[in-house]
This record gives C-alpha cells, sequence and structure tokens, in this order.
DNA sequence: ATATTTTGCTTAACCGATTAACCGCTTAAA
DNA sequence: TTTAAGCGGTTAATCGGTTAAGCAAAATAT
C-alpha cells in the first residue's frame, strides 16, 4: 500500500506538503498542487486512517448497545442507526458499535472506547432515571448525548421525542370519540420516558375535566407479553376501560392480542393506541392508531449535535422532536356511548 | 490521558516493558508485572487504539449499509448486527457502520474504508448476481465475507440460509395440507437468494408429481406494497392459487393484506407463507406459518469467519444455516379439498 | 571451570501521518 | 534604501504505541 512517502517522492515534495496538499492547510502553488494529485491518483493512495487519526481525532461516533438484551435487534434502534449512520457519514464520522459483555458491562466499554481514543463522543441509549452514564463520561470530557427525556439534572445534552405532547395528543383522540374510561399502558417507571408520557396523558384528562383513576394506570414492562399481562389485568376489573393508551407499539400489540384472546374486537369493543408507529404498526389486523416518532430525524439530529460537541460547538440540552398522530383502524367511538 | 510513558516511569520500567506486559508477550518477571499492573492501575491508564492499530491492526470489521434503501432499518438486519457485533467484541473486535452517500458508491466506501486500515474486512450486504464487489475486494486482498446464496464463481467466502432446503420444506407442509395449486412470490431475479428459493419450490412440486405452472410464478419486489401487487395479480387469475408461499415475510405481509381486501380469509381461504420469521410474523392476524431464519447466528458466523480470514485461517467457502420450518395459523387446508 | 543458553530487561527503529518552526526568495511598505 | 510581510516550500519533532536487536546477569550444560 502506498504512503505519503511514496507520493512525495513521486511528486519530488516533501511528506509535508503532500499532507497540506491533501487537508487544503498551508500554501502551496498551483503547479504543486497539480503533482501531487497527479502522483496521488497514479499510486492511488488513500491516507492511512490510524497515522492520521493518532495525529488528529478517531472521526468516530460510538454506540454502545446490547444485542442480546435485544436492543441492537429492536426495529426502532435499527431506524435510528439508520439516521445516525447516514448523518455522521455525511459529516465524514464512522458509527462504531459495540456489545457490552458479562466481564465489561456497558458504562465501563464507553469509558474505554472514549478514553483509548477510538470514538471521539458517545450516543446513550436507554436512558434510565438516575442514569451514571452522562455523569461518568461528561466528567471525564467525554463528548456525550443521551437519547430519551429530560430528567432533572441530566449531566449531557439529551435529544428525544416530545412525549408529553404526544401522550396529550392521543389522549384527547380518546377523548373525542367519546371515551371517559381511558387506560394507560407505561413502560417500567425507571426509563426516562415514562414520566413525560404519563404526564401528557393526566395533562389531557384533566382538560377535559376527567379525573384520573389509578387503578387505569399500569406499569407494565417493554414486551409484548408484558402488554398481554397488563390488558388482562385491566379486562379482569369490574369496569374495564373502554380504550387504552400504550406508551409503545410493542405493548399496545400485547394489549390487542389479550383482547382477540378474550373474544373482544379491537376497535369496536376496545380502543387500542400506541407509540412508534412501527413498521408493522400499519400492518396489524386492524391497523394500529399511534403516535409516529421520527426516528430517522433523530438519529440524524443525535448525529449533528455529538459532532458539534466534539468540535466543541455549543449544542442546546433539551432537543424533543414532535411525534405525529396516525390514526389507523383499532381506535373508534366506544360501543355503548355514554 | 496517560501515555505508556507514564506508566514506564512509574514502574521504573522501559515502554517495552509496559507494552509486553499488557501484551502477554516477551518474557517479565513476576515482580516486574507486579509493579507495571500497579502503575496500570493507579494511572488508570488506557493504550491509545490508533497508536496500537497503527503498528497491528485496526480490529475493526466494516458494514456497508445504504441507511436510506432502509438495508441498515430493516428489522432483520438489526438482528444479524446484534449477532455480528456480540462475536465481534467477544472475539476483541468492533462494528464499524458506514453509509454510502451520493458521491461514493458501496464498492469505492468498501475499498477506502479498507484501504486506510479502518477495518481489517468487511461484510457484504445484498449480494447480487454479478456482483463486482467480491471480486473487488477479494482482487485487493481485503478479507470479504458476503451474506447470501452461493452463485457461479462468487470471490469470497460466503455465509446464509439453506433457502433450498426451507423452500422445499414449505412447499411440502403446503402440499400435505392438500393444496395442488401453489403460487410462488418471488425476491428480484438478480439478488442471489432467488434462485435457490425458486429451485427449493421446483424439487418440492416435483417429488410430490406435480407440475409447476409459470402463471403461479411471480417476480415481485421485496416491499409489502410488492406483495399486494403480486397477490392482486393471482387473485385476478382465472384459477386463482389456494396457497402462496412468499420468498420473505413482507411479503407474505402484503399477500394476507391484498387478501383480506379482497374479502378473502387467510388461511381457510387461502394458505399464505413466508420466510424469515420476523418478529412481527407472529403477531399478524392470522399470526404468519413461515421459517425461521437464525439471523443471530449468522451474524455470529459471518463474524467468525470473517474475523478467520483476517487471521490468516482457511474459512469454508460456503456455510448455509438451516432454516425451520414455524407453522401457525396462515395456513390450512384448502376450502374444497381435492 | 568454562561455554552455552536462558532470563529479564533496555535501546531504538518503526508504523504513517500532521504541523510547528524555519528558510530563502519575492514583493510591498515605510 | 531599508524593513517587513508574504509566498512556497523543507526539516524535523511529534502522536503513542510495538517489536527486533542487543546486552548483562543468572542458570544450565559440558
Amino acid at each position: 500500500m502506498a504512503t505519503i512517502k511514496d507520493v512525495a517522492r513521486r511528486a519530488q515534495v516533501s511528506t509535508a506538503t503532500v499532507s497540506y496538499v491533501l487537508n487544503g492547510t498551508g500554501t502551496v502553488s498551483d503547479a504543486t498542487r497539480a503533482r501531487v494529485l497527479a502522483a496521488v491518483a497514479e499510486l492511488g493512495y488513500q491516507p492511512n486512517y490510524s497515522a492520521r487519526a493518532l495525529r488528529t481525532r478517531s472521526h468516530t461516533i460510538g454506540v454502545v448497545a446490547p444485542g442480546i438484551a435485544s436492543r441492537l435487534a429492536d426495529p426502532a434502534t435499527a431506524e435510528i442507526l439508520a439516521g445516525l449512520s447516514e448523518a455522521a457519514t455525511a459529516a465524514g464520522y464512522c458509527l462504531l458499535i459495540a456489545a457490552p459483555t458479562d466481564s465489561e458491562a456497558e458504562g465501563e466499554l464507553d469509558l474505554r472506547l472514549a478514553r483509548s481514543g477510538r470514538v471521539d463522543g458517545l450516543i446513550l441509549f436507554d436512558l434510565h432515571i438516575d442514569d451514571e452514564r452522562p455523569a461518568l463520561l461528561t466528567n471525564a470530557h467525554i463528548p456525550t448525548i443521551a437519547i430519551g427525556a429530560p430528567t432533572n439534572g441530566v449531566a449531557c445534552p439529551i435529544v428525544g421525542f416530545d412525549l408529553r405532547a404526544g401522550a396529550e395528543q392521543a389522549t384527547q383522540h380518546l377523548i373525542r370519540l367519546g371515551h371517559r374510561r381511558i387506560a394507560l399502558l407505561t413502560v417500567p417507571s425507571d426509563l426516562s420516558i415514562s414520566e413525560p408520557f404519563y404526564a401528557g396523558y393526566v395533562t389531557a384528562l384533566h382538560a377535559a375535566g376527567l379525573r384520573r383513576d389509578a387503578t387505569l394506570v399500569i406499569e407494565a414492562g417493554t414486551s409484548e407479553d408484558d402488554g398481554v399481562a397488563a390488558m388482562q389485568e385491566l379486562l379482569a376489573a369490574r369496569t374495564p376501560p373502554t380504550a387504552v393508551l400504550a406508551a409503545t407499539d410493542t405493548l399496545a400489540f400485547g394489549a390487542m392480542h389479550a383482547l382477540r384472546d378474550s373474544g373482544k374486537v379491537v376497535g369496536q369493543d376496545v380502543s387500542v393506541m400506541g407509540c412508534d408507529d412501527l413498521p408493522l404498526a400499519a400492518h396489524t389486523y386492524p391497523p394500529l392508531t399511534t403516535l409516529r416518532a421520527p426516528r430517522r430525524e433523530l438519529g440524524a439530529t443525535l448525529a449533528r449535535h455529538l459532532i458539534g460537541l466534539i468540535e466543541r460547538r455549543t449544542v442546546p440540552p433539551v432537543t424533543l422532536l414532535p411525534v405525529r398522530l396516525i390514526v389507523r383502524h383499532s381506535t373508534a367511538a366506544p360501543r355503548a356511548a355514554g
């Protein structure tokens, strides 16, 4: 493989001049520049990445995600990665994916990748309440952006979806259809996105003069089975809800399953809403009314902000992307409208 | 950030000794080793990645996938990546994701990443018939593994699913249920996986003494809409099929949609099968009978083989992972049996 | 007792780029 | 006319590791 020395020799200049030409720095005459570029083309020269990174930066963005714990295998994550990868590449950065192992937890891996200079900054998925990673990394002066909701005093900038407004809009949609007993299926309360979703739900209820019924709010998990269990719990109550708002599409799929298994018709008997608009949401039976979260755009925004941080520009501490109501056929007026 | 020099100074040895201790090479006394390790711990020393990579290898595996063209956003891809990432990390490698742009096509980007030493080897997705990438990269002595089916004379090792056997098994399943008019929805014929799937279908038909009816074989695209269109075409025929085997779950979803839209009941009126077993396949209505492709395992195998190639071990030219029939409720005996 | 090998470590070259410092020459300013 | 500034390059230090070569002391073989 040709090195910068080979190019310099062929163009009859020093390696410094070659470097200046290739980086557009320094002052080089047109004639010399042409000779250098010709030599580069003739040799098919490609600057060595490691050598360059050793003196400058790695131009790499890190994502640490557990493969097994299904984070990486999640279709929603995939779309975020797609947006991230495109925006990063456009800015001259690449995306590095690493999986934590038994011997090296997520935070440690984050730290190692950054401190070894393998990445210039990190994107944090699955931000928890009291997550130690933002402070850990920010204290070590490692550029970091987290995906999630702004919980009190997170030590790094955050980009996420405006789930509060989204949940409010979704709840309003159900209220306008005539629903009064609207259940909420939330994700575990230690995930940062749990709180704003709940807040939006409550806001919409109050705005419509409805009171929150604690028995209608269920803290489910994140899997479809969790959605099934939560729905079964709701159905077992004396007065089951006429509508269910789930904090994720996956939970909504579970709820739909449970309803179908108990002989109810989703939409006609009980309305179900989700949040995410996964590709499959349009293809369930019936197609799911949900909130569309712009995941590609989230990825692109994450990339822009993180690169901004890396290149020492200021970035907003909190950026919330709007979600949009997508009405399909899993919601309808309650059967015995009353 | 502490460097190897700082560690050497603190442990009162040369940098070479520190390097030997950290890499387990050379001969170092226990006492010295202990001093070095203590210094490493006290300083929180982390070897610089770029410096190490400059002398050795990048220990990085590259994946070039277009974000927009949805490859990266595909849930099936996500699972392959998860397996890839885990196996790579376990072997001390990381995964680098880059997106081609308007100005740099996939093959060029592959080449640049490898020739600049940013990656040690590459995984090729979406292998086409007459794909130029395997030869391009292999001729440049770049370790490369492709995902797909073994087409004649591919220049690099291949790992994929045994779709031929899978399609045969799927077709047999439909035949055993009593179907005689079985349609096939294939992916575009320039994708390497198209041919073996077709071959398996034909083999099963012949083994059962059935003749292939060309009007029942439709070359669809890859999207769900393509599946819808293909199914509509089949339904418009004089004698529509009683069963449809789609080469991917996504096409099968489209077929199910088209059937529902035309008033048919999937399973009872027309059986539908897919291939992939996407997470959502279990959650459609009715749940889809399909072939389970072990995508995580594919990812892990890809990683192992590529790392083998990088570390100059021999790897098998073709590795096909078996797929497994998953019977759910989208297939049943034909209505008017016989 | 001497020769040979092994052990444990150091020295220094090297990987391939970037970049500060410098230098001779030309041109503009004082 | 003298001085300063600008141009177009070169030289060499540097980034932070790895590793071949070498060397003194200790262990083993003859």
